[in-house]
This record gives structure tokens, C-alpha cells and sequence, in this order.
RNA sequence: GCCUGAGUGGUGGAAUUGGUAGACGCGUUGGACUCAAAAUCCAAUGAUAGCAAUAUCGUGUCGGUUCAAGUCCGACCUCAGGCACCA
């Protein structure tokens, strides 16, 4: 027997030459889409952790095949930002250069481990002949008016020197570097995304995605319902407006509070008669970082605006209107109505302030904190008696709209998309200014805008994208009018690329149409897509709503992409502390497969536990995985020239086919591998075993351990190559015992075991169970009350 | 604080969804083979008591339901992840 090396590189070699993984767009037989995130090809090469989730979805793919599928299980590289282009600056290469270079590397790491992933469809988003129709579809936002250009106070890395999105920058550390993220203003794209909040969360019905994934998407999109109440502003004819999810606690409000952004301010800046310490606050406010400002448990603080009353619209008491960082400009309308009685934080305001509290529901101690529980409503004119939170929501509700002091609202935290970054190394935002025609698409068939080739692409300091600095490339006409214009020098964000490249696998070499009508149709959903949790929220929420923006405008059969999302599992380091350099326990997988082989390290990670768990790498629990496939081997010296299955095996095969088949489907591969551990610990029991019993063993171990299951198929010339055979079935009758074992309790603890038939009735049981030794023991001199017989089961007898 | 998950031997983890807890692997101990080591093979391996048959205890803690609870219910503790001055 040659060595494991040469067996994978001859299998790897069948496999490419034969064109066996490469999907059919035109096939008859049912299609079946596997997808696994595509990595960044970093200069740290492949982790573990990627073999875990490409061994899985390979595994699913090979068996799919098996069972008649027409399966697509490609494999692309996400190229394009900042990780790429630091890693290029850190070396001084281009990122061109070192990207292709990455790949490369990432590729071969990749291709070592023998997935039947079909490469003819591979792609770069950095390729201009991807990034053409990234930029095409960008258009498709442009010209649909979900893209639009805002002065943001944006989140600022000062180390990445570009602006961040609330999702890279959450903690109020950079993503990326993990430095203090500052606020900087900025003109940014803008990608309408709020307006699918709602899609978005009404989408997930038509999806399977584990239950985690999707409560984490509902957090994030935060929808609230409540309403808007019209607030009279006594010195002023513009209403102040607030938004509140307690209507019911109206009665309650004892003054307002508006966010330091809020316009009121400037618009009354007249009338306000303390405009110095207020300003003075706005200022301290704008200097707080993001992260900052949200902290919990921090000290309320805040201005009280002298010269603004306002109007209780239900109570016509004046109230006062403070200014105030609890309050967020960004979501609602930036103003709040306060119940100091009913909300933790407007107590904490008026004890500090001394504001009047007033309860309106009974309950709790309003000396020692707000009450939020429900209760019977009182000091609340229409709504006193009511002692239902929901009820009293709606009769208030119903009230101001009838009265035209408020309406019904829904709110959600999900923001617009920033969709531009300070940077080289991204797509070019194909757009043009021009001073007549202001923001102007360029041409289709001027597409895709190309990075300009030059030597300095690190990012400046003044917050403009290296872009701009390369005046041939900024310089242009304009589409429209042909007038001297400028180009946008921002690039797109990194998660620009990945929102949309599943749908490339589909025609991923179409150089007409980002894929063809045809192939959108044929491959439909991606059915199974695997990826990280840490893209439970961001990404999947970009891709999800670039896909829906595209259905609606006709680009694509289905408004939700994905139907199946899995999570896999981090692997950490011996010990389970997480693998990094700094910890120097950062394992290689290039090293694991030239020590063990492809197989055992696949056999390994899908042995390793449950697979959305994570779990602590152990190179022991490797090598046992390297011993098994080491006697998987040695047991081909037992096959005989017999067919069929032996006899005392015929069992066990059809029990183990089934819970293979089955632990697939549940994606439980350490069970699946457990099971064929027991079944080979059963053929090494004999003294020969068939070319049938050899045979099916391989062929259920073929998807995890694919190179030597192939080899020896063919060395004991046992039938076609696997990866062109079909799952084995089994036969339920076979699975089931004739003779079993079960046990007997007496009153509930086990104190014997007895062998039962299939056939044997409930009376032949029980008298087996009365007449074992040790039950006699326990039921001799006591009353037999009854006798629980569950067949096939157990038998517990109850005495007394 | 709110929303998800999860807590099982020395260790990674099983348990047909209420029916023999600890499958399978790792480790450990003893033995075989060997001049020796590695590899391989055989046996034992939750704790306590016992030569043994066996008994008692045992799935984060405390209660409960049930003939029977790792599994269901109630309260709590711990860990991981998500959200968080979001009105």
C-alpha cells in the first residue's frame, strides 16, 4: 500500500481530471446548492477552523451526490477590504499582488483537503470581471433611489483611518484594530435599509435558519410598536413631537427631554434663554463617543431649556423640556415624553432634578425606583379602572388618533447602511459629480470602473479616500452632459462583494449579465449555507436585504436567498483557550495533514463533537482518528471473495446505514463516525468478512474520509469509484431484533436484565422479569401492585 | 437589565426525545508481542464498600410531577452568545 499522501494526490488528480464535482446547469436530475462562507485569503493561510465547516458541507455534498442530486458546492475568495489591504501595506505589495498571492496559498491549503467543490466556478471579488457587476447592481440601488449621499456623524477608526458602520464598530472599538472609534463628520453613501426592516423580519418565516440566528437578527433589527404624541410647545407653533411605546402612562408625563442634535434648539435659539449652557452641553455631548454615550448606569445629566414649555396634550399641564445624551437623535423622533413613576431612566432624571414623579399604576415603591409592571391605572382620567398594560395601550392609542393628537408607530433600531469607505482597496463607487447634473451613474458599458494602478494606496489622515489623490483617475466627463467631472473617490465596504456573490456561483463566467435568468431560475435558493456567527447579523442581513431589493426590482425568482443557515462551531486551542499567535497554539492544518493525512484530520473534526458547538482541538483525539482509518485499512486483508453481507453482520449494517443516513441529515457527524467505529469494531470480530460487507462500510465513510475509501474500493476491486456510486439502502425489517435485552426495575432501580423475542407477549415478559434471579431478591415477602411492561423497553414492577 | 443556548466521568462527548446514564474516542492502569522501544493486540476503567454476587450514591443547586426524570414543571447558580440610556 502506498502512503496516504500519494493516495490523496492521486484521488485529488481523478477527481479534477474526470470533472466528477463540476455542477451541470442544465441537468434533469433535482438540484441541490451547498454553500460555505468564502474566506479572506489572509496571510495567516487556513485555520483549523475553516476545515471544520468545508469538511461538513463537503461531506453533505459528496452524499447528496450519492442520493441522485445535481449538487452545487462552490468556493470563491472575498478579497476586496481593509484585512487585505493592511496586510498589503504591512508588506508593501500591492494588494493586487498580494491578494493573488494569498489565493494562491489559500487555495492549495484548501484543495489538501480533497473537497469536491466545483472549481470551475471559482472567483475573486476582486476580479474586475465580478466587481463589473457589483458595481451594475450598485447602480440598481442608485437609479431605484435607495442610495443617497448624508452628512453623518460617522463612527472614525483613527488607526484604519476610515469611517466605520455601527455593525464594524460595535463596543466602540474598531473591528478590525480594535481601537477607540471617534465621531467624525462625513458625506457618505447611504443605503436605504431601513426600509426593509420589516421585510426583514417578516422574511425569516420563509427560512430555516437555527433559532439563534434568528432571534439575533430580530435583536438587531429592534422592532418596537407605540406612538407618536403631538406635544404643544407654548412659546412656539411647531408641535414637538415625541415617540413612546407607554402610551398608556400619558397621564404620567411630567416633562420632555430632547436629544442635544435635536433642530428645536437652533430653531428656537431666540426665544431660549439659556442658549450658552445649553450650547456648552451640546458641545461636551458631541465630543462623547458613541460608545460613550450609550453606557448604561452612567450619570444622567442634562440642561433644562428656559423659554420652552410644553403641553401635556392630554393633561394641558405645562411641563418643562430638557435637553439631555439619554436621548438618541438617531432613533424615534429625538424627543421623548418622561414618566420619572413608570421608566428607570426618567426617575433617575427627575431625583436628580427634582421633577415631579406621578404614578399612574399601582405597584411598586415610586420612593425607591420606577414601576414597569402592569397594574390597575389610576390618577389617568379615561383609562383609570383598566388594569391591562395591552388594553390601556390601545384605548390610548385609539384615543389620540380619534382626538388628532397622535398616531400608531413602529420603530426599529436598524439604521441606513453606510455603504462608503475611505479606502483603495474596495470597489470604486461608479458615479460621477458633475456641477450641472450633480450625482450621475456612469454607463453601463463603461462598467466596471477600475482601480487606477498606482503605488500609493495607503489611507491619508485628512479622511478622504487615497482615491482622491490621483487626479487622471478622479478627472473625467460627465455621462450625461460630457462636461468636465469628477468621479466619487470612495469605495464600497467589504461586505459590498459578499452580498450578493452566491448568486455568481450560479454563471459565475457570464460576462452579459451578473447571471443568466436561466441559471437564477435552475439554482433557485441556496439550500444550505454555512458561516460564522459572527455573520449571523451583519452579513446575513446585507445579503438578505440586497437579495430582496433585487427581487423587487425583477432581477431575481426569490425574495429570500438562503433557506438553510448553519452555524458551525469555533475550534480553540488545547486547553480551550482560543488559538492565537500570541498564545503560540495556533494549529496548522497543513502540518496536521502531512503528519495524519487529509482523511483523519476530516474524520477528526467531524469526530470532534457537536458540530455547532465549540470545542477545544486535542491532537490525541486526532491520532485515534488516524488509528481508525489504520484499521479500516487492515481489515481489507479479512475480505473473502463472498457477496452479500455475513450473516452476523446483515444486522448491524442495516441499523448502521440507517443511523449514518440519519445523522447526516441532522448534521451529526460525531455520531456518524461513532457508528461506523462501532460497526468495524464488529467486522474485526470476525475471522472474514465479504466484498459487500468492505463495500457498503467505505461507501457510508466515503463522504468524510473520501481519498482512501476510493483507493481501497479499487485495490480490492469492489466496484465503480465511489464518487460515482449511489448511497447504500437499508431494509427497517433487518433493523429490528429478533432477540434483545432490556431491563428490569423494581420500583424504578434496575436490578436485572432479561432476553425478550420480538414475539413475546406482555404475559411472557412479565414472567420472564418475576423470575430473574435478582428480582426474586427484591420481590420476595412484598406486594407485586402492578407491572409496567413498555415493549421492547423496560419492565419496572411496583411492590410495597 | 432583556432575549437565546448550554451545564453529564480524568477528558472530547453519547443517550432511540420520559424507559438499563456514561455509547464511541482520548487518557490512565495491567497484560501479550519485542533484547528494548515504537506500533499493534487483549483486559480493566463514574465514586464508595466488598474476594465476589451485589449494594449505596451519582447528569450545576434546591424543590415538584411520574411506576420511571440527564430529559417534563417551578425557583435559583454558573458559563457562552446576541441586544442594550432604543423611550
Amino acid at each position: 500500500m502506498s502512503n496516504y499522501k500519494e493516495i490523496e494526490k492521486k484521488w485529488q488528480k481523478y477527481w479534477e481530471d474526470e470533472k466528477v464535482f463540476e455542477a451541470d446547469n442544465h441537468s434533469k436530475k433535482e438540484k441541490y446548492y451547498y454553500l460555505v462562507e468564502f474566506p479572506y485569503p489572509s496571510g495567516a493561510g487556513l485555520h483549523v477552523g475553516h476545515c471544520r465547516s468545508y469538511t461538513a458541507l463537503d461531506a453533505l455534498a459528496r452524499k447528496k451526490r450519492m442520493n441522485g442530486y445535481n449538487v452545487l458546492f462552490p468556493m470563491g475568495w472575498d478579497a476586496f477590504g481593509a484585512p487585505a489591504e493592511q496586510y498589503a501595506i504591512k508588506n508593501h505589495i500591492h494588494p493586487s499582488v498580494a491578494v493573488k498571492e494569498n489565493i494562491k496559498t489559500f487555495k492549495s491549503q484548501v484543495k489538501s483537503l480533497g473537497l469536491s467543490i466545483d472549481w470551475s466556478r471559482e472567483f475573486a471579488t476582486t476580479d474586475p470581471e465580478y466587481y463589473k457587476w457589483t458595481q451594475w447592481q450598485f447602480l440598481k440601488f442608485f437609479e431605484h433611489g435607495m442610495a443617497y449621499k448624508a452628512k453623518k456623524n460617522i463612527n472614525w477608526c483613527p488607526n484604519c483611518k476610515t469611517g466605520l458602520s455601527n455593525e464594524d464598530s460595535s463596543g466602540g472599538v474598531c473591528e478590525r484594530c480594535g481601537h477607540t472609534v471617534e465621531q467624525r463628520e462625513k458625506e457618505q453613501w447611504m443605503l436605504r435599509m431601513s426600509d426593509y426592516a420589516e421585510d426583514l423580519i417578516k422574511g425569516l418565516d420563509d427560512t430555516d435558519f437555527i433559532e439563534r440566528i434568528k432571534t439575533a437578527q430580530i435583536n438587531w433589527i429592534g422592532k418596537s410598536t407605540g406612538a407618536e404624541v403631538n406635544f404643544k410647545v407654548k412659546e412656539t407653533k411647531e408641535d414637538l413631537v415625541v415617540y413612546t411605546t407607554r402610551p398608556d402612562t400619558l397621564y404620567g408625563v411630567t416633562f420632555m427631554v430632547v436629544a442635544p442634535e435635536h433642530p428645536i434648539i437652533d430653531k428656537n435659539k431666540d426665544i431660549i434663554k439659556n442658549m450658552d449652557s445649553i450650547n456648552k452641553y451640546k458641545e461636551e455631548a458631541k465630543n462623547k463617543t458613541e460608545f460613550e454615550r450609550t453606557q448604561v448606569n452612567k450619570d444622567k445629566t442634562g440642561v433644562k431649556i428656559e423659554g420652552l414649555t410644553g403641553i401635556n396634550p392630554i393633561t394641558n399641564k405645562e411641563i418643562p423640556i430638557y435637553i439631555s445624551d439619554y436621548v438618541m437623535m438617531n432613533y424615534g423622533t429625538g424627543a421623548i415624553m418622561a414618566v420619572p413613576a413608570h421608566d428607570e431612566r426618567d426617575y433617575e432624571f427627575a431625583k436628580k432634578f427634582g421633577i415631579d414623579i406621578i404614578p399612574v399604576i399601582k405597584g411598586g415603591d415610586i420612593n425607591k425606583s420606577a414601576y414597569t409592571g402592569d397594574g390597575e391605572m389610576i390618577n389617568s382620567g379615561i383609562l383609570n379602572g383598566l388594569t391591562n398594560k395591552k388594553d390601556s395601550i390601545e384605548k390610548m392609542i385609539n384615543y389620540l388618533e380619534k382626538e388628532k393628537i397622535g398616531n400608531r408607530k413602529t420603530n426599529y433600531k436598524l439604521q441606513d447602511w453606510i455603504f462608503s469607505r475611505q479606502r483603495f482597496w474596495g470597489e470604486p463607487i461608479p458615479l460621477v459629480y458633475c456641477d450641472d447634473c450633480g450625482w450621475t451613474a456612469v454607463k453601463e458599458e463603461d462598467l466596471p470602473v477600475l482601480l487606477p494602478d498606482v503605488a500609493n494606496y495607503e489611507p491619508t489622515d485628512t479622511g478622504e479616500s487615497p482615491l482622491a489623490a490621483i487626479t487622471h483617475w478622479v478627472n473625467t466627463t460627465c455621462p450625461k452632459c460630457g462636461k468636465p467631472a469628477k468621479r466619487e473617490t470612495d469605495t464600497m465596504p467589504n461586505w459590498a462583494g459578499s452580498s450578493w456573490y452566491w448568486l455568481r456561483y450560479m454563471d459565475a463566467h457570464n460576462d452579459k449579465e451578473f447571471a443568466s435568468k436561466e441559471a437564477l431560475n435552475y439554482w433557485g435558493k441556496l439550500d444550505f449555507y454555512n458561516g460564522g456567527m459572527e455573520h449571523a447579523t451583519r452579513h446575513l442581513l446585507y445579503a438578505r436585504f440586497w437579495n430582496q431589493f433585487l427581487y423587487n426590482i425583477g432581477l431575481v425568482p426569490n425574495k429570500e436567498p438562503f433557506k438553510t443557515r448553519v452555524s458551525h462551531g469555533m475550534i480553540l486551542g488545547e486547553g480551550g483557550v482560543k488559538m492565537s499567535k500570541s498564545l503560540g497554539n495556533v494549529v496548522n492544518p497543513n502540518d496536521m495533514i502531512e503528519e495524519y493525512g487529509a482523511d483523519a484530520l476530516r474524520t477528526y473534526e467531524m469526530f470532534i463533537g457537536d458540530y455547532e458547538k465549540e470545542v477545544a482541538w486535542s491532537e490525541q483525539g486526532l491520532n485515534g482518528c488516524k488509528r481508525f482509518i489504520d484499521r479500516v485499512v487492515r481489515i481489507g486483508e479479512k475480505v473473502s471473495d463472498k457477496k452479500g453481507y455475513t450473516k452476523e453482520l446483515e444486522s448491524i449494517i442495516h441499523k448502521t446505514i440507517k443511523k449514518v443516513t440519519d445523522d447526516f441529515d441532522n448534521m451529526k457527524f460525531n455520531t456518524a463516525v461513532s457508528s461506523l467505529m462501532i460497526l468495524l469494531n464488529k467486522y474485526e470480530e470476525q475471522n472474514e468478512i465479504t466484498k459487500d460487507d468492505y463495500r457498503v462500510f467505505l461507501t457510508l465513510f466515503n463522504p468524510i474520509a473520501p481519498h482512501i475509501t476510493e483507493e481501497l474500493n479499487e485495490k480490492y476491486d469492489l466496484g465503480d469509484p465511489l464518487c460515482k456510486s449511489t448511497w447504500p439502502k437499508y431494509d427497517e425489517a433487518k433493523t429490528i431484533d429478533e432477540e434483545k435485552e432490556i431491563a428490569v426495575q423494581v420500583n424504578g432501580k434496575v436490578r436485572a436484565t432479561i432476553k425478550i423475542n420480538v414475539n413475546d407477549t406482555e404475559d411472557v415478559i412479565k414472567e420472564k422479569a418475576l423470575q430473574a434471579d435478582n428480582v426474586i431478591n427484591h420481590t420476595k415477602d412484598k406486594e407485586i401492585i402492578k407491572i409496567i411492561v413498555i415493549k421492547g423497553k423496560i419492565v419496572n414492577i411496583v411492590v410495597k
